[in-house]
DNA sequence: GCCTCGGCTTGATCCATGTCAAAGTGCTAC
DNA sequence: GTAGCACTTTGACATGGATCAAGCCGAGGC
């Protein structure tokens, strides 16, 4: 996971990687910003908020990989939401967290304690107007994957789902759109059944049925590599897209 | 429907109804977005807006029921949304729709230009902060949503939509919460069936069951009694919930 | 080198829900 | 009244994915 030194993590001077928060910051917003934000750690497979605690900050992922999931009382649960690098976390205006946050690789959030960074919303309008954009982003995310938990096969939610980390995976390497790509999966068989809301064999099947036919190739269990992505996209039933970007 | 006259409806003087966009607004504001204001009528089974389409409004429902559905090439389409009075309409700062949006009753919107409500929207930060609210609102019910669909079995799934449809009425009208309730459901067995990811059979059936286990009593297809609301959110799997506001 | 353990694969079987088909209900137009 | 139509219900059957169960693979510990 090739994690940056914290160093050269900073509001300041990594817009891009940081795009959550400051992508149209103004560079005195920036100095801002960094005034109040701090780093904080968490270990592969530790909580980082349980649903209904209080949330007393805000950030966004520097490294590493997290997840939201929902669970019900017998256990069933349903992830709904992947975090990335840059990805933003955290309910200005809210108290109580609503899902499950848990770090699924070791990572490193870039953290805003809540109440200043709610005062800076109410002073500085770019943010609270680049927060608006996010959230509309992710509101748009969540309802294309309604569709897919609704209404695709089982081959079309895997196809899916490894469209979106591909894609997700081509925007942080510059050079664009190959045909072919690789990338490792960051997620177990498991966390995979509980985003499409399937179980962990169904997704192993699938996933030996796309290899069997030459959509994916694996190397091990977690990297992958897809010969052509616009076959993939066929698989996974779409081609408009706007992907599920969190 | 008992629409209102259009005359009752506007922002200075029905911040209930209307809450999508006044409740916060001060008075001045008020009359602000008063005088950008227009109303637009549709007949029932009218599309109002076609995903891709410029969008050159925002709104919100003053009366009647609209749908945001999603539709696959080969037609499998997914409901991702349902659309009650005083619910809002748009994207401010996005110009193409993302979702087809249709009337499923006659309804009435009272609607925005996009450009002076944007403007507005940066000199009245209110609007701004209010209209994110709204937007982590919608977020919260997609994801909780996103939960039903993966997750719940077909008799769950349908518990969980007359609770909301239900939660939302009562939310209407003063009075607050009974452990009997009444209401008309505004959606066809088809449109149910979008919504939950199932088949129209399956929803039929299910509200059949539903009907002999007396956790519902139908009068006709539409009108639905539920004796004992707590009975219903036990079959629906979810005590917590925040239901799907939108 | 071998053991253990977590993650993954594969097989056999079952069942919830989809599919296809027919018939029922109630409303509107004539 | 009755013909037509949209919506709904119900039945019979098919099937995709869940469940239960066994075994495989690779990494780390001793």
């Amino acid at each position: 996971m090739n994690a940056p030194t914290i160093s050269h993590i900073n509001c300041a001077d990594c817009p891009i990687r940081h795009r959550a928060v400051c992508a149209r910051c103004e560079s005195d917003e920036l100095a801002a910003l960094d005034s109040i934000k701090y780093y904080r750690s968490y270990e592969a497979g530790q909580p980082i908020i349980w649903s209904g605690d209080q949330m007393n900050f805000v950030g966004s992922v520097v490294s590493g990989i997290a997840t939201l999931t929902q669970t019900m009382e017998d256990g069933r649960t349903q992830m709904v939401g992947l975090l990335l690098p840059s990805d933003f976390v955290g309910r200005p205006g809210r108290d109580g967290a609503a899902y499950n946050v848990v770090a699924t690789t070791d990572l490193v959030m870039c953290c805003f304690r809540k109440k200043p960074f709610e005062e800076m919303m109410v002073t500085t309008p770019h943010i609270a107007h680049r927060l608006l954009e996010m959230t509309l982003d992710e509101l748009d995310a969540a309802r294309e994957w309604m569709l897919v938990l609704g209404r695709k096969t089982a081959r079309e939610k895997i196809a899916s789902l490894l469209a979106i980390i591909a894609r997700r995976d081509a925007s942080l390497t510059p050079g664009g759109a190959v045909n072919e790509m690789t990338f490792d999966l960051p997620l177990t068989r498991e966390a995979m059944a509980d985003y499409l809301g399937l179980t962990l064999e169904t997704v192993s099947r699938q996933m030996s049925a796309l290899k069997k036919d030459g959509v994916i190739a694996l190397e091990g269990k977690r990297r992958v590599t897809v010969p052509d992505m616009g076959n993939l996209l066929e698989e996974a039933g779409d081609d408009s897209d706007g992907g599920f970007l969190m």
